[in-house]
DNA sequence: CACTCATGGAGAAACGTATCTCCAAAGGCT
DNA sequence: AGCCTTTGGAGATACGTTTCTCCATGAGTG
């Protein structure tokens, strides 16, 4: 009782009870310490259940909260988790990536949740004042460009950092992607066995990993058939130039008979241009693109996606993450090598350790000279486009 | 000097220099105590700008960053805002809400980073473990059911809270919402002057505020224009089972010339019930639907909906929140009254202070008898962005 | 009885910052 | 010369936990 009313009365104001209730607020009106609040709340020490029983009702009764921010401080785990995501000038995501990101960032935080631990949402940017001011336990960046400062700066902070999409050139603690190389000849073959001669690719400008692999993928296929590339590039982050690009694709002399369409829009920006050229599909053009989207099951033909899986990805992520954080807590991040069975894991001795995911090809009309099933979808009346 | 060794030397131990620095090793590398650190970097104080950037340029060099966890803990805020998800099951969001989810995310993610905060994304059940772990400054909600005793916790804990959505019986800091009312009379009306004789409503069973006041003005206005109500009810969160409704609807002996659904699948759902029947689209039905995805724009024939503006939506009640963290602080949030100007505010003088936001329909060709524009779009020439 | 040991719990030290209070020194004024 | 004001900065405290250390007390054991 002295220690209570000691520890508690060491607030000078006289009358606030305005003011949430704390620790000591507790211990007062149960007549322990803090000590003994702290432990029966949490579970720990060497307490009679009818102690920890009784400090638990106080507490209850006066509505105790423990404060994040204190737990925080002193235990060094906030139980957040940063989730980086790209920004085009204003706007979060841009539009290419959105279904992919918003199916990620759901399993992402739906598997953090499921473990303790909830996601922030931030700007891949470094320079935001906000990443400064938030206490993470991990971070998880989708897509890092090579050589990312803001990636560098949270490993050199001892800040673990999973990465969606094979890193460039910077340290994570671990990373996960899809095996790009083997979906990209997946699908290469399986417009060949449709029938397909001429196979194009509509790809992107940019340097990252996914749109590098799949386009050098495509090139070595092409090289190891013996078929000439028939590819046309354009700025991904660009929802216009997609269409453009389609357009250019099918206007060629040595027009393709088939096309992969690394980005999500493609499939209807095809669709559009073969349209306009009068090819149907798939009768004259085989199609294909990558897409977490379920629009292409509706479309007229429903068009054959790739699906990178992004719940598995963004499940993964969070996993490993969260594995680093309470398997280590030490600046360097080995032990991870142990937590995962390596069955998918890159055998490379040297770090950072990757898990390949593999890919899904949801077959549609569009990709199949004869149809799959029975066609009576479409009775149809005259209202044809 | 003698004050900068005497603070920094406080720690016991000998040769640690794996912990990250700290505010005290940059007073002890500047020479100065960790006040003058704390202000220089924060600046505040007074300090002659050579000490100033002394200090910075020494906090630079150990790489010094302030920990988040302790800022948080002495000046009370945390720079975190909660978004509150609704999980059926293991997966966050529904199918059904998902598009206006992802969008109203997103914008209130700009916001909030816009103005120096981050969005932490939280289950509804306010059982989750994970609510009592993280410092929030303040919460939006979404749709939360009446008497949600989340928010009522929140609330009483002094977490400024505000909904999306009009909050059925909790008491909320603020409330933005559209004005569903006008809405649907503004789409009846659509409709009738489009020539439809029989407007049916797809609409939901639950009783969430948007289901109720939808369908209570869709009641109103067959009341006052003498219509027999023609619609049709079910589960919203059940994927399949809008289809089912929206056959059910289009089967009955009254079948409507005009239809009206209110979750973003109802479009794809009547239009294939139509289909079912033989009914062409808008010859022989008008269609609208409440949904924000660009679907609708390529359908066939495209389909009119009512956007939420979920955009507008998601920076109204983050810039509401901020407004009353950063504004009043004091359990009683009554100050926001001030803080905008009452254009669109409920003019209401009870608590809580409401914000009513206009929605937009995007008119298509399923709602018009005749095409609204020449149907030529597609001219298209290539060289365009 | 003199011990060891387990039990129950109190004290106090961090965690790292922001900030309030206060003091010394250096002008500026009459 | 004495007083007031401004400048520059140090000291100390509080934020609210968790946890390490340690001390009583009572029970078991020779």
């Amino acid at each position: 009782m002295t220690a209570a009313a000691n520890q508690s009365g060491r607030r000078p104001t006289t009358s606030r009870r305005l003011e949430r209730a704390g620790i000591r607020d507790v211990a007062a009106a149960a007549g322990v310490s803090i000590t003994t609040v702290s432990d029966a709340l949490n579970g720990k020490g060497r307490l009679p259940d009818e102690t920890r029983s009784r400090v638990r009702e106080v507490a209850e009764r006066l509505g105790y909260r423990p404060s994040a921010a204190a737990r925080t401080l002193r235990t060094g785990r906030s139980g957040l988790i940063g989730l980086t995501v790209t920004t085009y000038g204003e706007e979060p995501f841009t539009f290419t990536e959105f279904a992919y990101f918003a199916e990620m960032a759901r399993a992402a935080t739906s598997a953090a949740l499921g473990r303790g631990y909830a996601l922030v949402v931030l700007p891949a940017s470094s320079r935001h004042d906000v990443w400064g001011n938030i206490a993470l336990d991990g971070t998880v960046v989708i897509d890092p460009p090579d050589q990312d400062p803001l990636v560098s700066e949270l490993y050199r902070s001892g800040v673990p950092v999973v990465s969606d999409g094979k890193p460039g050139n910077c340290p994570v603690t671990a990373w996960v992607d899809n095996d790009h190389e083997a979906a990209v000849l997946g699908i290469l073959d399986h417009l060949s066995e449709a029938g397909a001669r001429r196979i194009g690719l509509l790809t992107g400008t940019s340097t990252d990993t996914y749109t590098r692999l799949s386009t050098e993928a495509y090139l070595g296929w092409c090289a190891k058939v013996g078929q000439e590339p028939v590819y046309e590039t354009y700025p991904a982050h660009d929802p216009a130039a997609g269409a453009v690009a389609a357009d250019r694709l099918l206007a060629r002399p040595d027009r393709p008979d088939a096309v992969y369409g690394l980005f999500d829009p493609n499939g209807t920006d095809l669709l559009a241009a073969a349209r306009r050229y009068g090819l149907r599909v798939p009768d004259d053009l085989l199609l294909v693109c990558c897409s977490e989207s379920d629009v292409y099951a509706t479309t007229e033909p429903p068009i054959t996606t790739l699906s990178l899986k992004p719940r598995k990805i963004g499940t993964t992520v969070v996993n490993l993450l969260i594995d680093a954080i309470e398997g280590v807590d030490s600046g360097t991040g080995v032990d991870i090598a142990r937590l995962f069975p390596p069955r998918f894991r890159t055998a490379g001795t040297g770090p950072p350790p990757g898990t390949l995911m593999p890919t899904e090809l949801i077959v549609r009309a569009s990709s199949q000279r004869r149809s799959p099933r029975t066609t009576v979808s479409p009775p149809r009346p005259p209202g044809e486009v």
